[in-house]
DNA sequence: ATAGATATGTCAATATAACTGACCCAATAG
DNA sequence: CTATTGGGTCAGTTATATTGACATATCTAT
């Protein structure tokens, strides 16, 4: 084991405790505009997942929530009804779905959107460019690539 | 708003997308060793917490948890029903119930933190202290101290 | 053309972890 | 001594996930 002061068990153990709520807070606070909408942090994790990749596939998205296709498929079911989403036959292979924010949807995720940027963006306003992309390199480190 | 590339609104949606992922996937480890005790993530976490802050009381755990008395009782209960962790009176105010590992909580924390350690050990081997210190920094302000 | 594999959707039952609301008791604080 | 606080509990509900089985459409390979 290494005799680095960073490496050292009590220093791992605060990072994970840290990255619990780091993740709690920033996916707790648009739940106010969520819940008009009758939606939850479920959604959440979707709309965000299809506004930073639009037109990915259901499955696409499966890999990236890592949930089963039945769970995925109640969100995207409540998403559609509240006609913040649609899906259309993928291009070149017909059995895919593309999924795609329509305008309903695009203003949801900027609703929620300004709430969750607060907290980050406060975070590294005072912050340096060189500190910002360690900290990205080690997030990316932490989930591999 | 900024026109610093690492403030600008893309970053920051990249972020809250890492922050997801790094969270699942350090929380998703140790599952297979939680189940083999019958117990979830909010064993894990709970446990997490009582190792860093050992004799916390119930409401200090309430509190960095943020739910309800409720919810955490199930949890303490299945805890203490497998002789993982004991609730002392508090010293100064018997009201207050102190928490604890014991020795069967420790060697459960161990075996839990021998597998997320991994993942963030290997993510930090490679990178600089003053990485880390940023890297810690930031996710401090993050959830605001 | 047809058989098998793949992408998606769905039904049903269950598990996990949370919630709200209503109480209770013991102990501290005013 | 009364009000408040810390903790525990019962009961019912909601949100999100699971497993397993099966259906349909489309693609791929022979």
């Amino acid at each position: 084991m290494s005799d680095l002061l960073y490496l050292k068990d009590e220093q791992i153990k605060d990072l994970i405790e840290q990255i619990f709520y780091a993740y709690r807070e920033t996916y707790s606070d648009p739940k106010k505009i969520l819940k008009k909408y009758s939606f939850g942090t479920a959604h959440h994790r979707a709309i965000h997942l299809i506004e930073r990749h639009e037109g990915l596939t259901v499955s696409d998205l499966l890999g990236k929530l890592k949930i089963t296709k039945q769970s995925l498929n109640r969100v995207l079911r409540d998403l559609i009804k509240n006609k913040a989403i649609l899906l259309k036959k993928g291009e070149i292979d017909s059995r895919q779905r593309q999924i795609f924010l329509n305008e309903k949807g695009k203003k949801l995720f900027e609703e929620i959107f300004v709430e969750q940027k607060k907290r980050i963006y406060n975070a590294l306003k005072n912050s340096d460019s060189n500190s910002v992309i360690k900290f990205k390199n080690i997030l990316k480190k932490i989930i591999n690539e």
